[in-house]
DNA sequence: CAGCTAATGACAATAAAATGTCAATAATAT
DNA sequence: ATATTATTGACATTTTATTGTCATTAGCTG
């Protein structure tokens, strides 16, 4: 059968997830976990998320423009949307969502989601 | 100089965008623009949704997850929205906004624009 | 209409992101 | 501690979207 194991590798993602609580990508994932273990490889970053939303750890977020994040899996079960920091690229959660947004669907339409970003600086960009 | 000519391939592209009105992906326009000339090239696609965006007559439209998407400027500089259907994968504009999304800034972050997509199905799917 | 050249479209080439491969390593059970 | 084997990470490969090339076609001007 398949044991799984718990690697270094593996942990250090995860812990990078816990601790910068924000959506994240591929890449930041990387940069992130490479401060914890100096070379954790860009290969192995990709099999860490892929394990980890396989077993419903991190879920993905898809964000106008950009590539796709991860954020864990009970923040992402919590409605809540997004602010994009033009500056630096970064992803932080908002709390809280406009509503009355059945009033803008069209005619016939069904509406099963939304998905909001708000988009400008950041604190530190500010 | 470069003399810029009306090829019937532009023509059709910008009457796709006209007849259409939803903002569309990339071989949407292949796709309806065969519909009126045969033998268009995904590449002269290519070059006249660019050279439309640079002659300022479409701008692009970003997506969560999706592709880039085009559609009329007079359209875009009309602030609205979108509805994506999950069955079919079209684009729709959706005209009104939600407000006060001010109150969803965290402190310190400056908003400058914000983007909603809504999903499920449209008239055609449901 | 004739002539110039921008534009087309078939094809090749590139770029960027994600995945396959595999010898070496390290996590787990005994 | 030892054996087993899942995992790692360097490297190659694939995939998908976009752009380069260039002989041919077709807009535009005179």
């Amino acid at each position: 059968m398949s044991e799984k194991r718990q690697t270094r590798q593996l942990q250090a993602v995860r812990k990078v997830f816990e601790e910068t609580g924000r959506p994240l990508s591929i890449e930041e994932i990387h940069q992130l976990g490479s401060q914890k273990i100096e070379s954790l490889g860009l290969r192995t970053v990709y099999r860490a998320v892929r394990r980890l939303q396989e077993d419903g750890e991190i879920a993905i977020v898809t964000v106008p423009g950009g590539s796709d994040r991860y954020e864990l899996a009970t923040v992402a079960s919590m409605h809540h949307h997004h602010f994009h920091c033009t500056a630096c690229d970064k992803f932080f959660d908002i709390h809280g969502c406009p509503g009355g947004l059945n009033k803008l669907v069209p005619k016939g339409f069904k509406l099963n989601h939304h998905e909001l970003t708000l988009s400008g600086l950041c604190a530190s960009c500010a």
